[in-house]
DNA sequence: GACAATGTAAAATGATCGTTTTACATTGAA
DNA sequence: TTCAATGTAAAACGATCATTTTACATTGTC
């Protein structure tokens, strides 16, 4: 594995599994398996490895919920948190950290949610040949965000609930 | 105002606002206005003062939840957001910074979101006279976690989207 | 075979962390 | 008036923080 990609994705598991103030640059470099000469050259700081981090969970998130209905978008977010585990939504976690005070941070985690507002809104439109207008879109975000923020503390069940209830609403607007 | 009270409540805004592990005992005592010695008499420790501030702002927002139907759920938690701001839920926040590795944490806020269920539970109970089940509460619950999180980056009218939602499951439940 | 790049190991940087301690002032009750 | 409680101010604690530096080993390339 490439001494980058060690690196982004031991910081990535860290900071999901002790939070990212927590979690030092010495327990950083031991995870990576480097020097902390050899992370700072590729890292150049924590924040910007942060920011990395978050940048590459976010494409890596995004390609799971390529996909076409909003039934199969929160079976992907029930897939993701069964493989990745549930302790909420990692960019709103480092945003919250930080008081979004660092730029680099609070950047990706607005590009992120962008990225799933857009996805979301074409998947809303395609769903109800144009006739959904962005309201349900947007009670889609929120079941979305719920999904993630309430099986924290009830499990990936929440999800499901989540899925059942976006699914509703959809035929809803689509009849 | 008494001493005790003044440091939680000066704790609680500088913790939502920068974060519980970015935010120093000494920044503490200065906005407190007290000395450290004074601090940690009524506080014990850090990790203890901060299970004080959920375990205080657990009371305050159930205090404002105690209504009884879904709208008004809702609009409590905008007033809520307007009022206290967005930026995200505190006890999940407190709960993700520390890994959930610390008892006294994770158990406030478990504490907190059991009480946010049992209300939620009884509301649903009330609106439907009993017909609604389980899995409607938990779809309330779920739209209010995702009011709280979305609104972090879309604000205030995220809650309003959850409202009009919520509030339209209860009455399809009820008919 | 020299050179630049890329890595490791480990020490040093100065700042800040949470917490305790020392020394002293004020107060209210016995 | 003396005692215990409660407060302040400030220094000290050892640990850890993010980051840089010094010294050295291993590469692949011209």
């Amino acid at each position: 594995m490439d001494i980058k990609t060690k690196l982004i994705s031991a910081a990535e598991s860290l900071f999901d599994r002790h939070g990212f103030t927590a979690t030092g640059m010495d327990r950083l470099t031991q995870a990576a398996g480097m020097s902390s000469r050899t992370l700072y050259k590729h890292a150049g700081s924590k924040h910007s490895l942060i920011a990395k981090v978050l940048s590459e969970r976010d494409k890596r998130f995004l390609r799971r919920l390529d996909v076409s209905s909003v039934d199969a978008l929160f079976k992907a977010l029930e897939d993701w948190v069964r493989v990745e585990g549930c302790r909420g939504c990692l960019f709103l976690r480092a945003y919250g950290e930080t008081g979004g005070d660092v730029p680099e941070i609070a950047e990706v985690m607005a590009a992120h949610k962008a990225g799933v507002w857009n996805k979301i809104q074409e998947i809303v439109a395609l769903e109800t040949s144009g006739r959904g207008d962005e309201q349900l879109a947007e009670q889609i975000l929120i079941l979305f965000e719920g999904a993630t923020a309430t099986a924290i503390y009830r499990g990936a069940d929440a999800v499901t609930t989540a899925r059942h209830c976006a699914v509703r609403l959809v035929k809803q607007a689509s009849s």
